[in-house]
DNA sequence: CTAGGATCCTGTCAGC
DNA sequence: TGCTGACAGGATCCTA
């Protein structure tokens, strides 16, 4: 679930709570969500917040990274103790919650999804996984490069030239153009909602051969990646922003952000045409028909 | 090498 | 009501 944009918006939201703090505890409720590779984290000062494409960096002061991949379901949730760390909506007030949007943003924690759980001095953080894809691995901070996730990313969005995503493209030229924007080693950071959303900014359709598109088309593509989580990071993460109401009750999160995205049957908001749903490269795909025509 | 499908896991929802 | 299959904001592994 989470893409850069939401990733970005745990680094930034994240480290108001735990930057130069102390993990006092770690517990572990899953095996395979926590892969500790001999290293310990407990007793260690949070040193810093990085991110590299959906990717989270917690680097601590033992020259030890938490590397924290959410993958589809994955949440993070941070608790101040004094607004009820374990006291669901009475602890919306010192919270911050991100990641997959779900009922976890106010629900009495530890629950039956809480993976792994990080008890600090004023606080609790936990990493909740419904679907257990997602994990947090730690490793020497000088070997970070060298993960094998992290040494094959692609770059940031904003920091590719339009030549090297139209090399990509064309090395990959008999794939939808759907399935090389969500290939982490092409471009950093795109997820499945992101993908449909820039495709459709490009007016392109998400089944066209990559080695089809023009260079003009390329350009935009990239051009409405970086527009599109642009607008959704400086809204604080418009997916998930407003999910939980004061109230506790579910928001419209993503109603407001997507134009595309789960609005099959709603019109395009460019041309008023009814937005369809297909499957592309194994996922749910949306697309305006009239705006995105499969050349 | 690339492309495409199965797979990891749990939960929800539509359709019998 | 209870069952069944499809699907889900991701990435890897296997096969052709």
């Amino acid at each position: 679930m989470p893409e850069l944009p939401e990733v970005e918006t745990i680094r930034r939201g994240l480290g108001k709570f735990v930057l130069n703090k102390k993990i006092v505890r770690i517990e572990q409720r899953c095996e395979k969500s926590y892969i500790a590779n001999g290293l310990s984290a407990e007793g260690a000062i949070i040193t810093g917040l990085r991110r590299r494409g959906k990717a989270l960096l917690i680097d601590l002061d033992n020259n030890v990274t938490m590397m924290v991949h959410l993958r589809m379901t994955g949440q993070l949730i941070y608790r101040l103790i004094e607004f009820g760390a374990s006291s669901g909506k009475a602890g919306l007030g010192g919270q911050f919650a991100a990641g997959h949007p779900s009922e976890n943003f106010v629900a009495e924690l530890p629950n039956g999804q809480t993976r792994v759980f990080f008890e600090f001095e004023n606080g609790f953080l936990y990493f909740n996984d419904q679907r257990k894809f997602g994990f947090i691995k730690l490793m020497p901070t000088v070997e970070v490069e060298q993960d094998k996730f992290i040494a094959e990313l692609g770059p940031e969005p904003w920091a590719m030239k339009d030549e090297e995503l139209l090399a990509k493209c064309q090395r990959h030229k008999k794939a939808p153009i759907k399935a090389v924007l969500l290939n982490q080693k092409v471009i950093a950071g795109l997820g499945n909602i992101y993908a449909d959303e820039a495709l459709f900014y490009a007016s392109v359709h998400p089944e066209r051969q990559a080695g089809s598109l023009t260079p003009e088309e390329v350009s935009l593509i990239l051009e409405g990646a970086r527009t599109v989580m642009d607008a959704s990071i400086n809204s604080g993460g418009s997916t998930m922003a407003t999910y939980v109401r004061a109230d506790g009750t579910r928001g419209d999160y993503l109603e407001k952000f997507a134009q595309v995205f789960r609005r099959e049957g709603k019109p395009c908001p460019r041309c008023g045409e009814e937005v369809v749903k297909l499957r592309v490269a194994g996922r749910g795909t949306h697309i305006c028909p009239c705006c995105q025509v499969n050349k």
